[in-house]
DNA sequence: GGTGGGTGCTATACCGGTTTAGTGGACCGT
DNA sequence: ACGGTCCACTAAACCGGTATAGCACCCACC
């Protein structure tokens, strides 16, 4: 099958290329008459434009770029990433745009990524996870003045665009379902420590704790089901165990609660659990996890917007989405009757 | 910053364009010292090839596609994908091939977007997976003529290249676990049946069990981990209930083993468990499932050499991966002892 | 010493769009 | 009747590569 071109809508319409393009941008310089013409044929002979030749032309790749650096492993168990190229999809299926997608080995690759793209013109922005704190990305963006929307958190992003979810919101919502149900000492399996959103995540959840006058620590795990399960059997042992988990994402609580129950820990009677992410997989284990809830769907689509936006000139500037919220399911419970306190 | 061209590197080295683009690609027409001095100069001053540019040019997008059409909810906890796209990566990242990827709505969408990549000239060649029965998207991207290689099932495929796991072998190995467990009256809850991959391996499934001598049967889910918890029930409700049962995916898996525990039935004890995938998932449930394993992340990579050969005009031919491997754990055991067969 | 052939390079067309400068004609006012 | 505008469109350049035709030069050969 061959393509059809301009030239060839040119040549039926009785103009030139020049007058075609005018027609099919919305740009004057054609009669009325003449560019209802000229698109009439174009949707008739189904014309698309030659993404090659339009970025060539004028100097936009029409794609954005998304790279995600942890392990494929992990990756496949984490359902966030997906949902967020649902939304991402979802916002650029609309346009021109298309979305490029690469899982990269470590950060440095990821670095080289953006490097590569950019001297090559095949992207116009990138989507960016994962902040960590002094990131090395941020840098590298900024030198190649590649837009930017930072999906994740807005301190940290050194004048790059964001799109964040409340955390501060959600750590409270989860710490008051706790104390509502009187527990009095909780704990945190969290997120690696150098991520952005894992500090912010840690600072609100202990002055939530504070304020609503019941102890609070984190233990710090990796998102990986040996750290979630490695971490919960830490905290059991501890002399004095919390009674209540939250885990900062679903793998990880998934998989403390089966550390849990392997250690004869009855969830709920014995030790509560929430989950800081919602998928399938709270669902799907016995009992359910109670979760913190966001719509991961819209967030990428917002995300996407942004970028689409930034990479159209407009100004720099970060966006917040509503916070999570929580769903109580089967895994949290009043904590088991103690002495005291 | 600027990006350098060829007309930089052309300038410096004090010939024409035409020289420096014979150097660069090693096409006959200069001198091995005026070669020399060019690479030297576009190493030096950092240049890499205009990706429009070339696309524009030589009439090849340098990207290829891919396409998943399932629910958002469902993908991201079905960690396949995120393993495949690793491979692919990896085998992607020597050259100047990148990756487009998209979430479709549903087939109609999928094709639809197949139309559109190609119209655009965004991609070269596209991965297809989920093969159907009677696929209408063979249709469209034979009619399109755009390189495709199906990864799944080399049966159907029309004609197009496939990279395909031995799923015969696979089922044969699940079934001789079982039966030298013991088990005497097994099942499988399989995908979607208008999959290709589901019919072989129900037909596999099938003749291994009849050969090995035991009773047999398929009930259809969706993937879904409500589909394999229903179909779980079902079985376990029937008159005379298998005492092994193989799901078609992890996920199925994971909740068919919380629907049987609901349910009061002791697995290994009751009900042996094997899941058709490995991953995380897996292990982390308790008891952790006999799972088939198979190298996924190798899988993505030979179908992106196969699709990188097709793309540069090799000729169709389907490409064989070694089958699974059962990696025995705890859910599986002999079955409870009986009456009589 | 003219012919033939290969080498090493230049000039230029081309891919398919966008954009700018230029042009012919209708229309206007006076 | 004539100069000035505006309109609708054309011609051509341009983006950054690749590919082809052609040219100058050198060497070999009979």
């Amino acid at each position: 099958m061959k393509r059809p071109t301009i030239a060839d809508i040119a040549q039926r319409a009785g103009v030139t290329k020049a007058a075609v393009s005018f027609a099919l941008n919305n740009q004057p310089g054609v009669s009325p008459t003449t560019r209802q013409r000229i698109l009439e044929i174009a949707r008739e002979i189904g014309w698309q434009p030659n993404s090659a030749a339009r970025a060539l032309s004028d100097g936009r790749a029409g794609a954005f770029g998304l790279v995600i650096d942890r392990p494929a492993g992990i990756l496949g168990a984490e359902p966030f990433f997906m949902q967020l190229i649902a939304g991402i999809q979802g916002a650029l299926a609309e346009g021109h745009t298309a979305l490029l997608f690469t899982v990269a080995e470590d950060r440095q690759a990821e670095m080289e990524l953006y490097r590569t793209w950019w001297a090559q013109r095949r992207v116009d922005g990138v989507f960016m996870v994962d902040l960590r704190i002094d990131d090395p990305r941020i840098a590298v963006l900024r030198e190649l003045a590649l837009p930017t929307v930072v999906v994740g958190a807005p301190e940290g992003s050194g004048g790059l665009s964001a799109v964040w979810t409340d955390d501060e919101t959600a750590a409270r919502l989860a710490v008051a379902h706790l104390a509502k149900l009187g527990h009095r000492r909780i704990a945190r399996v969290t997120g690696m420590t150098d991520l952005w959103h894992t500090r912010i995540r840690t600072g609100a959840f202990m002055q939530a704790a504070s304020e609503a006058g019941i102890e609070a620590h984190c233990v710090t795990a990796d998102y990986t089901a040996e750290g979630g399960a490695g971490a919960t059997t830490a905290l059991l042992a501890e002399a004095r165990p919390p009674t209540a988990i939250v885990y900062d994402n679903d793998l990880m609580a998934v998989s403390g609660l089966g550390a849990a129950q392997r250690a004869g820990v009855d969830v709920p009677g014995e030790l509560s659990v929430v989950s800081w992410d919602d998928s399938v997989l709270c669902q799907l284990v016995h009992p359910a996890l109670t979760a913190l809830r966001r719509d991961v769907v819209a967030y990428g689509a917002h995300a996407a917007q942004r970028l689409l936006e930034l990479a159209a000139g407009a100004a720099p500037g970060s966006r917040g989405e509503p916070p999570a919220v929580l769903t109580p399911r089967a895994s949290t419970a009043p904590p088991p009757a103690r002495r005291h306190r």
